[in-house]
DNA sequence: ATCCATAATTATGAATACAGTATTATAGGG
DNA sequence: CCCTATAATACTGTATTCATAATTATGGAT
């Protein structure tokens, strides 16, 4: 493998994302929509037809997608969404709290003046939309607060991998917060977690931000046995 | 999305991996090799001839090996060997640290007596290849035990978030523990941790394990500095 | 001689075509 | 009537072909 090109500058690009690219996208969202539902078999001449491509880019999609886990392909017989069981929930959020805990604890030991403030606004939000019952936008806010402190902890790798296992956790049902108690009690649990950031306790806001992705576990479950 | 197919039973496949797995397989250790040099260009036609393949099942894998972070895509530019730096090692280690520090945990609650013989077992293999200063098979063993710990650590996910973040480290020199000395520390490291399971102390064993990794990466940043 | 504009080349991205395998349908036998 | 064997069909996997953008080479001007 000569060198046959120059050494290419490692300029970012900022080229128009190629179609592969787009189309995983899609497919993604189509996917965390249930649109594609958990186990079902993706017909890949069907989906090419109609997004008006060929087959060639969008198996190229549906590789990454299967590097990522969104689904399964098994050869000569197809590709198929993944679907997640009891038990692979009963392992992610574990995993996705020592995360995001990690995450907490580093934001919190790091955090600025200024950072705490943005945080604060934010959780302001987050008090609003409670009040006024809005699981949606509260849904909104909580990505928000949770992408702010993954900022904060400064690595990379760390955000990497949050995100990479909240991918998983958009293949199950959404509408845990829409669960009677649940947007207050997730409230106050960031109350706790907002207030042992700006105490600069690290460790309390680890800590407690582990618990409230477990509380996630927990409410998700309800929300699977109560209906 | 209309189910033309039956649901086709989850069976799990055992069939041939599919060309473009392959071939992402021989790509991935040609990287780990160094054999393609990190920030290098990966020229598809000259890779495509080498393997007799079309470019097809190639420009696959290599979709495959973009959403691992092996490499990276520039649209319209080609494929190009993702290459690390200093700070982002020390970004990936302590990630590493927590992932298998509480792997190492879990491994201590859940272990039997048995899969304790087992870890003592490898670990005393341990303690000969370093005794005969053999770095390579010290390194084999050294997988070996870490493969174990993840395995009664008892959670798939886990497990596959470590195995991600180790390929990233395989973009690294090899060699640190040809290091004078490494291979006795790291020998050390490995009896407190065994120690630690054997008393069944699972909050040590995690910390100590978390500290061993860490020490990975100083012995790592030796390597670069001292040569 | 250096720099810029333009032409030629080369590589990537995508579509089409083809081969081989798994699935489904059909026919025959128990 | 159901089960088995065989043929037909459909889909996946791979190769080939084509279009287009990026890079390199060439030639002329300053």
């Amino acid at each position: 493998m000569d060198a046959r090109r120059p050494p290419a500058n490692p300029a970012l690009s900022l080229a128009a994302p190629a179609l592969y690219e787009q189309v995983a996208e899609r497919l993604r969202n189509r996917i965390y929509a249930h649109e594609l539902a958990p186990g079902s078999w993706v017909d890949e001449q069907a989906i090419a037809a109609e997004y008006g491509i060929s087959r060639t880019p969008l198996r190229e999609a549906l590789k990454v997608l299967a590097a990522e886990g969104l689904v399964t392909l098994r050869p000569r017989r197809g590709c198929y969404v993944t679907e997640l069981s009891e038990q692979d929930l009963d392992e992610i959020f574990p995993v996705m709290a020592l995360l995001e805990g990690r995450c907490a604890y580093e934001a919190a030991r790091k955090a600025s003046d200024a950072d705490r403030k943005r945080l604060a606004d934010i959780h302001g939000a987050l008090e609003r939309h409670a009040a006024a019952n809005d699981p949606d936008r509260f849904f909104e806010a909580n990505q928000q607060f949770h992408e702010v402190l993954q900022e904060l902890a400064g690595n990379r790798w760390l955000k990497e991998l949050i995100q990479e296992t909240r991918k998983f956790l958009k293949l199950t049902r959404r509408g845990s917060l829409k669960l009677t108690g649940r947007l207050r009690q997730s409230l106050a649990e960031h109350q706790t977690i907002m207030a042992a950031i700006e105490r600069k306790n690290a460790d309390l806001a680890g800590r407690t931000m582990h618990d409230h992705i477990l509380s996630g576990r927990a409410a998700l479950a309800k929300l699977y046995t109560v209906r």
